[in-house]
DNA sequence: TCGATGCTTCGACCGTGATCGAAACATTGC
DNA sequence: GCAATGTTTCGATCACGGTCGAAGCATCGA
């Protein structure tokens, strides 16, 4: 019986179904308020101000108060990359293997992790960085080299290192089962997707559908 | 309230302190008896019992009968993988961020996850292998070269291909946060380790230590 | 065949935690 | 100020699940 961190008290945070509807509804990276989660997750708005007041206080979630708005949202890619790695084992040991919609296989492509890519595109676009050497497999970390400075920084994207975020991290991908870029730049590149518009968010979904051109531009940029 | 796995269902699993042991002594990779977790998770048989029979229903244990024996184990890397996310979160919102002591330390270095290797060890032998070209980051696999094969041919692993447990695969790293390789060629990897004598498992502990020739062995052959 | 060992099932107990209505609190717009 | 809106706190209810002792199965060794 040695002690190790406390995982039972995380899990048994994810483990009520109010509360993992929550956090599933939260993986879309875009903060959320207590209303919007109470309706998300089936439960009336004092039971869901319970289970928003465990969930921060366990450091799963933040709290950004604005006027009479409360805004919770994810507390970081690493509790992202927990959720994903529930949802993973789920997926794997659940009763229904064979129930592949059209909407699975675009979540499969590409879908948003937070606040950055992920999916089979993710996947193949942190191979490439790393096969073109703008970034740099560390001792123990990801670093952005200083082509990939100049290459980032020639497509808008500026990072700045000095920040208190990582720059580069890596996100256990729960479709693929390999690594993709979460941390500042992996924001940042998602961002610029959206804002370049070469894909949309899906409604009411993690998912993230890019248009012909936009992939065209995406793979040019990124997987060339 | 748009459904996905049933993530509440895993992680609830997990979330029980009992069970949070059972599976915790289980990531060492060994499977353990009924009687042998009871006395890890600090409850009495029938409850031990109860808590396993859970387990092996929702998929995350193994059960394998012997005579009057019953060894328990986890299911798969994945479920390994799961796991080691939860220990980082809990480890990173835990209350004592200021603990590594010597054996955590140890932890960090090399330890056993399920049955491969993990820490920062394990976490650089995998980009050395890729640095290499012993193993390729396909699509959305790592897969095993022809030089790769016979490299690993001559050190006596062989890996059957075809077997239905997959070569390679990523594991997320909790200490390093990036991937280790698992798979059947990372649990030959360590069995290895292991047999040649250049490791010790830490008695009651994953961690995993290097003699000072072992270590000299292990990066000749696998971080050169 | 018989006792010993390992494990599970049964039954009963009990505490934790999820739940919601009502009321209190906070903020904004008028 | 004062109502309207968004959110939390309080209080009470209730059910689910963890817990263990005792008894029941199964397997092994002699």
């Amino acid at each position: 019986m040695r002690e190790g961190p406390d995982i039972a008290r995380i899990a048994s945070l994810v483990g009520d179904p109010a509360r993992a509807n929550m956090l599933n509804a939260l993986m879309g990276g875009t903060a959320l308020t207590a209303s919007e989660l109470a309706l998300e997750a089936g439960v009336s708005l004092p039971t869901a101000s319970s289970h928003l007041s465990k969930l921060t206080d366990g450091g799963l979630l933040t709290l950004a108060s604005q006027g009479r708005h409360r805004y919770y949202g994810l507390a970081g890619a690493q509790v992202a990359g927990m959720i994903e790695a529930i949802i993973g084992v789920a997926e794997a040991v659940g009763p229904k293997r064979v129930r592949h919609g059209p909407r699975d296989a675009a979540m499969r492509v590409a879908r948003v992790c937070y606040d950055h890519l992920a999916g089979e595109q993710a996947v193949a676009m942190l191979d490439r960085l790393f096969d073109r050497k703008l970034l740099l497999r560390d001792d123990s970390q990801i670093r952005l080299s200083p082509s990939g400075a100049a290459h980032f920084a020639a497509l808008g994207i500026e990072i700045d290192a000095r920040a208190r975020r990582p720059v580069c991290r890596a996100c256990l991908d729960w479709s693929v089962r390999r690594s993709h870029l979460a941390g500042a730049l992996g924001a940042a590149i998602l961002d610029k997707i959206i804002a370049e518009k070469w894909a949309r968010r899906e409604k009411d979904s993690r998912a993230v559908v890019f248009s012909p051109k936009g992939r065209q531009a995406f793979e040019r940029v990124f997987l060339a």
